[in-house]
DNA sequence: GCTAGCACTCGACGCTAGCGAGTGCTAACA
DNA sequence: TGTTAGCACTCGCTAGCGTCGAGTGCTAGC
């Protein structure tokens, strides 16, 4: 549908717009785009490549901006993702080559460097426990009113809270309810971990617990597990760094959205396998319209666990961006493998 | 050193100071102020206090605000510190009237309540775990070669790392190691942990445990508890709001400052017992010499455990800010004695 | 000791002119 | 027919200038 002439034009445009963040006159295309007609010619181009929709005027006599359109055009066509420099590759590789012993650790450490190399601001979904099941339950009592319950699941995941012990119930008991619990719901998955509590474990904690009814309360409240993705977010001050964003009251809507943890996760729940990239006004949330939200989900055998992600202006450097998320949910996945076996 | 007049001017200027974010001028303070003297009057007065050093004037012509110094002479004796409302009362109580089985839970809604209702930026350090001792060590085996290290602290924290297993090792004999470990760990300080194990524990390891020699690393790995403050940061967007920072450097700085974990830690440091008060150029840190920096610290059984803080410019609302944080401090002592006993 | 009056200061705002980057169009050229 | 040179035109940006007004400091009078 374009010609070659003007894909080259509209990459050269949008290359010098992701660089300067100015609007791109024709005459700087001819001089260093690398084209070689004259500042006419490209102008005529423009004027088509305007029309056309992928390119936008701030105001007559002013140079053209890519639109929502054209920046789309360029990620899916023209785009070169090999810019990822040395040093950075190095960078990452040194962060990763650190042994790291809390999955936690892996992920705020991912969006660390994501934020850190890119300056932009980095998002990272945790992995889902959905489908974990458990490994091994433990009661350890505080004293005679609270416990700390304890749940590993098969990943290695710790999650714990404390629960209170009812005035009736005899603590030395507390031993035996964990063996049953252990027995009977140990590889079971932990979004079924109550129902089966009340429908197999009751009875059977009835035959060798005095009192059980009134502990069985705590213990549901025990496992229930907050099965959602943890969100890391690094780099938000980022945003203010980036010319586009000189306006306070935009800044804080963007930053606003970036505190609202279920917002953002449905933002993220449509980020299917493999680089999503949704460029300026695709995204659904208003607060974003003016910045592209670029994702990549990580996977172990071939089981999507997670989501990193990096938000930035419209105006951002795909080309790096996407092999950096590209090669830093491998490692990622690489560095979890470990706990996934 | 103040006549009863020039306190009553410094208090007006102040607090309309504080309302308006606007230099004020002599003719408000005599309109509104409650005092009825003449603007000529009051500008006699503010020409003092300027000269004493309570006053500034951005240029000549403007109204006066208060300097360093002036908000210090406030907040030292004329603030009124009764000034929480009702319904935020209501709001605060209502908040910690839902039962939070998470420790952390308790301190990250804290840290929420206090944005939410100042609409400045609020820190809040976690207990530190220090002189916490070891409950329960507990190791759960993910595989043959790696395993989950739990340590439950006597106040019902949960510390979890994965180890690895030395090929050479019996995962069978794991269970024999967690039996000597608890033995003769429980009760020891968390920072003692790792010179006990190898000092005491090492020697019956080896009397029990083949091969234990390879697994000691991997041990004093997992009882390597980070025992430093947990950080939570809420509404740190709210600073975009404030008149003041709307230029965007001083905001940037700000918000860098805010991620910079170990500085923060520094500044809350000299946090003592009781509410502390640091405005602007009080600050040591260059970044925050336009805001002013208010902790309290609070404990349980009069041993302080952590402190909770609110970051905002100097023209902030003081009175608020140090009642809230004086009740919300005692409501988190309150939440958190179900641990601490 | 307080206040009314007044000259003075200085930032904020609005207006205008000039500049310059960039365009669109036309005509000439290969 | 595609490309280019030339040129008038547009329009945001900036600097300069005058006006306005809030607020001051000072003086004189009550």
């Amino acid at each position: 549908m374009l010609t070659e002439r003007q894909r080259m034009i509209l990459n050269a445009i949008v290359d010098d717009y992701i660089r300067s963040a100015e609007p791109v006159g024709s005459r700087s295309i001819s001089k260093h785009g690398g084209i070689g007609f004259s500042p006419a010619t490209i102008r005529n181009e423009m004027a088509d490549l305007e029309e056309l929709g992928f390119l936008e005027q701030p105001h007559t006599s002013a140079g053209r901006i890519p639109s929502t359109q054209g920046y789309r055009y360029y990620v899916d066509h023209l785009v070169k993702v090999s810019q990822l420099g040395e040093e950075e590759l190095a960078r990452v590789r040194s962060h990763f080559a650190m042994r790291m012993n809390q999955m936690e650790q892996i992920i705020q450490h991912a969006a660390m460097i994501l934020s850190n190399i890119t300056n932009y601001t980095s998002i990272v979904l945790g992995p889902e426990m959905f489908s974990n099941s458990l490994k091994v339950f433990q009661l350890v009592p505080l004293n005679d009113r609270a416990a700390v319950a304890i749940v590993v699941t098969n990943t290695g995941h710790v999650e714990n809270r404390t629960i209170s012990i009812p005035p009736d119930f005899d603590v030395t008991e507390l031993e035996k309810v964990v063996g049953i619990l252990n027995a009977k719901l140990a590889g079971v998955p932990l979004h079924r971990l109550q129902a089966k509590l009340y429908s197999e474990v009751g009875e059977e904690l009835g035959r060798h617990v005095e009192h059980y009814e009134s502990i069985m309360d705590s213990l549901a409240k025990a496992l229930e597990t907050d099965q959602e993705h943890r969100v890391f977010l690094s780099g938000a001050s980022n945003m203010l760094t980036q010319p586009e964003f000189k306006d306070v009251d935009k800044v804080k809507m963007i930053l606003d959205w970036l505190d609202e943890t279920p917002t953002l996760m449905k933002a993220f729940a449509s980020a299917s396998a493999g680089i999503q990239v949704r460029i300026g006004t695709e995204n659904d949330d208003d607060a974003i319209r003016s910045c592209s939200l670029i994702t990549a989900s990580y996977s172990v055998d071939g089981k999507s666990l997670g989501t990193i992600g990096l938000l930035g202006p419209t105006r951002m450097d795909y080309g790096k961006v996407i092999s950096l998320l590209d090669v830093l949910s491998k490692d990622i996945a690489l560095g979890l493998a470990r706990w996934y076996k």
